[in-house]
DNA sequence: ATATATATTAAAGTAACTTAAGTATTACTA
DNA sequence: TAGTAATACTTAAGTTACTTTAATATATAT
């Protein structure tokens, strides 16, 4: 009969375990820290149960790591990631053209900087409606005249303008000119970096 | 009798609850996308109780939000940060010409992106010398030629090319080209250390 | 008024968590 | 070479609290 474990795909325990060795600490140390029982410690280390995440939190709290540590992927590759000006990968959505500058592999995105080229015709727009997306994005105006509205301000952007912001505060970015808008636009890190 | 309430730090159920009630899911909706029950559900934004970390993980993936953004300080000011063409901050260092296109604020690590406009005269290249700097980069070329070196692989790098890496491992670019190279580049800082 | 849908409360269940005892390893002393 | 003690970790049983089932409230609509 196969023993119970949770959370084989993150295997949290074995990390949190690991980081512990690392710090040579005691379970008795990191539980009185953490003001849980030493038997607990050695249960969730070893993925017999499923912490509450107040435990969690203080866990992470003594031994100095963020939660994102614990369920991210450790797939990634570090892939040198190149893309030639010629073979860009063009979306258009919404009367705007999107050119991406850094490839997305298929089964994830796991790029901590997404990119991409943008072509904003005359008087279309581009918003967001992201909600409890952590991240900050920064565009960089190439050509044309535009008017970025976010939390109640406006700003006048023009050529070689760039503004960064945090990604969940909801944002516009319109063509006010006659032309077309080009510009670059990064964000960081890519949606839905863990947690899934 | 005052009511049992937990997190008063994070406050996650009403963050939760604020998040589904903008994607207008009903309760028993996530409750059944995430295998959980509707009751629950209901305790957990109401702080009610202190979920297992299993429990969230699944509404998180049901609500598409990270982990992350349960748990972040609020304190921290979204500050937008505009910077016109004609007013960038430049350094030359080593024959090559730094535009930041975003403000560094002086107590502020927080900004997920620092971006430059780059020019670097011919034959003259930009090396990396911060080790164990961990993060992501990016760049994008604008014009000239450039030669990219980067563990043990050689790129030829033109006009609008785009390339993303790993800012641990070492890289060149270097400008071949008989004009000036220039580029836009891009650093996510490094997040929180653990262990080391 | 009846029905339907959404959210909360009460109870019973199950699993996290604690306490206490157990094993294993290491170190010290004779 | 034991033998004892001390340290680090695991296991077992009891307690607490998360989670579910089911009932109740509340609002909206037919």
């Amino acid at each position: 009969m196969p023993e119970k474990t949770n959370n084989t795909k993150y295997n949290y325990g074995e990390k949190i375990r690991t980081i512990r060795e690392k710090k040579q600490m005691t379970l008795k140390e990191v539980a009185l820290k953490a003001e849980v029982s030493e038997s607990l410690v050695s249960q969730i280390e070893r993925n017999k149960v499923s912490p509450a995440i107040d435990t969690l939190l203080r866990l992470a709290d003594v031994l100095e790591i963020d939660l994102e540590y614990l369920f991210q992927d450790y797939k990634k590759k570090k892939k040198i990631n190149l893309v030639k000006a010629g073979e860009r990968n063009k979306i258009i959505n919404q009367g705007i053209l999107y050119e991406q500058l850094s490839k997305t592999i298929d089964d994830d995105k796991e790029h901590a900087i997404e990119a991409y080229y943008l072509e904003i015709a005359p008087d279309m727009e581009k918003g967001s409606k992201e909600y409890g997306h952590r991240g900050r994005e920064l565009g960089i105006i190439i050509e044309g005249k535009g008017e970025f509205i976010i939390g109640g301000e406006k700003f006048d952007l023009e050529k070689g303008d760039s503004i960064s912001f945090e990604s969940d505060v909801p944002h516009i970015l319109r063509n006010k000119g006659q032309k077309t808008l080009k510009a670059y636009w990064m964000v960081t890190p890519p949606k839905k970096a863990f947690g899934n």
